[in-house]
DNA sequence: TTTCATATGTCAACCGGATGACATAAATTT
DNA sequence: AAATTTATGTCATCCGGTTGACATATGAAA
């Protein structure tokens, strides 16, 4: 059977399709009348318009991308849970691309605008090479990841999520602190959780040390480069551990290896997902305000497409939740 | 700017638009020469096709929509990473909708079906109204769900999966085993788990008892549920979860009361994610084949695409993980 | 009476590519 | 020499809406 066009609801109704189009964008002059009598025609056809023929026209898809590392891990499980709501209320549609921060996968997804596929995308990944995104600033905004100069950004404020786990291990009797870093080659507004530790750290004397584990690993990996931690170089009592997989995976070695927590080692995760605080609700971690990030983010995209002027760095703030890992006790 | 268009190609290269579509399309006979002076032209334009209009043309969107209850449970932010993973290497995308378990949500997603903004649907979705599929049943596949007659379903052997559970607790000394069902009035395949489950507890002479934990309440709410179980009707010394969400709040309940797991209380989950093991590895568990579940529900929806005939159903086999909470040592 | 906002319709062009029909050659086969 | 295959081009049409231009009525306001 073929599909029901505008021509035919124009023939049933006995308008033009110019009338008809009208009706449905609610454009020039229409009679209530006149109106009632397309409308009927729709909905006795049941007719459907073809989107793909408008977005064609219009130039617009409504489609907005979502780069992501990997919807596996809960953060970015939740953000695009987030973000998929905000844009919905707007008429836009998601889209997701796990990246697997593999460059080239990134740089496949990029060309997703320019193919008209997409009208704009939101990168929370972490890759390496940027140079592919100058040609697109005017539809990009990205979350927790400095791209270019004018890509808009918006981030948790990481610099204080750092300070604030550290002045909370330190207050607990903590003095050999680890702070868990990804990357260091990748300059991610997440290292500014590293300096809010570093700046605390100093302020009471201590000297700050750190160990590297790279966010795109797998989890096997994680673990293993903790427990080597553990077992070549044991001597702290304190884990800042950079997100909330590797403050749980901290802590299952620990266990492992019998050390107590928080006895032995007190520990601090960031991001706060709903599911790790309901799944592991001992951890103390710092909160980001995951569906403010998703709700500015859309909201600065959907300004920036309209050619509206946008702020270039938005920092939401955090907050501290207290738990069993540092001796707060819960229930 | 104006976008280069496949005119401009023609234009640059001397040659017809016609000549340009079927270098492009690799149609018609065409020599090496020709084919390079238009290649050379495509590069030096940087010409590249708008595929909003390719689409519109062919009337394929190249995209499938997937529908999760949310992103937000491990489940299904790794069901959708792999089925992203999977469409990719077909030239498809994926586009998420996140329902909620919200008819409403659902059917507005469906729409999407009409208005040809994409070409076909993945559901993983818990909800009930069904009588809206029966229009789509040609291009839609199911996973772990039963929708109508007609439409393909891909699932684990959820039956396989409660015996072996129950057969774990059994053998490890349980008697008194709870089970763990989701929303009674949704007829999922999930529920064959309890079949499982009911059948080796009868062979085996206990006595099969329930408790409903709605798979799309928050996790406060199943934590409630959960707690009150614990204080009302204490008397169960092992637990098949029905999924790893629900595992872990037992266990994170039953140490806030101070019961010993797996001394006390043996626990066994459902899904087995990657995320879920890594972090939580103590957790015994049936593992479903998530990435198998995926590949086979896109290569079922695809096929279904191009009208080939399909499997009706399709059944994977699960895994048995165990673990400490069934009293087997890891590490 | 003249102007004007309102109401309705027709027609053609356009968005960017895909494609079938048809014409014309040159190169190969038969 | 005739038939066939290969190579290229032009032209018009289509996909399904949207939109601007323009014509033609009203009834109301100036």
């Amino acid at each position: 059977m073929k599909r029901v066009t505008i021509h035919d609801v124009a023939k049933e109704a006995g308008v033009s399709v110019t009338t008809v189009s009208r009706v449905l964008n609610d454009r020039g002059y229409i009679s209530t009348e006149m109106k009632e009598k397309v409308l009927k025609a729709i909905k006795e056809l049941n007719y459907i318009p073809n989107e793909m023929a408008r977005s064609f026209f219009s130039n617009q898809s409504k489609f907005i991308a979502l780069i992501v590392p990997t919807t596996e891990n809960p953060f970015f499980g939740e953000l695009t849970f987030r973000i998929e709501k905000a844009l919905a209320k707007f008429g836009y549609h998601l889209f997701i691309c796990n990246s697997l921060n593999d460059p080239e996968n990134e740089e496949k997804y990029l060309r997703l605008l320019n193919e008209k596929r997409v009208d704009g995308i939101i990168v929370g990944s972490h890759n390496v090479d940027i140079s592919e995104y100058k040609n697109y600033e005017n539809q990009i905004v990205s979350i927790e990841r400095k791209l270019t100069e004018n890509i808009p950004m918006i981030q948790s404020d990481d610099y204080n999520g750092g300070v604030l786990a550290t002045r909370e291990l330190i207050s607990q009797g903590c003095s050999n602190i680890l702070c868990v870093i990804g990357d260091k080659n990748v300059e991610t507004p997440a290292n500014d959780r590293s300096l809010g530790y570093i700046s605390e750290m100093e302020k009471n004397n201590l000297k700050p040390r750190f160990i590297e584990i790279p966010f795109q690993i797998g989890y096997e990996e994680k673990y293993k480069i903790i427990k080597d931690t553990f077992q070549t170089k044991f001597n702290f009592d304190g884990v800042f551990a950079g997100d909330d997989v590797n403050a749980k995976l901290f802590m299952n070695v620990a266990k492992e290896m019998n050390y107590d927590i928080p006895e032995d080692i007190k520990i601090v995760g960031f991001d706060g997902t709903q599911t790790m605080r309901s799944l592991v609700p001992e951890l103390s971690t710092v909160v980001q305000p995951i569906e403010q990030l998703a709700n500015e983010a859309v909201k600065i995209l959907l300004d920036l497409l309209q050619g509206k002027k946008v702020k270039k760095e938005s920092t939401l703030p955090v907050e501290l939740y207290l738990s069993r890992t540092t001796n707060r006790i819960k229930n």
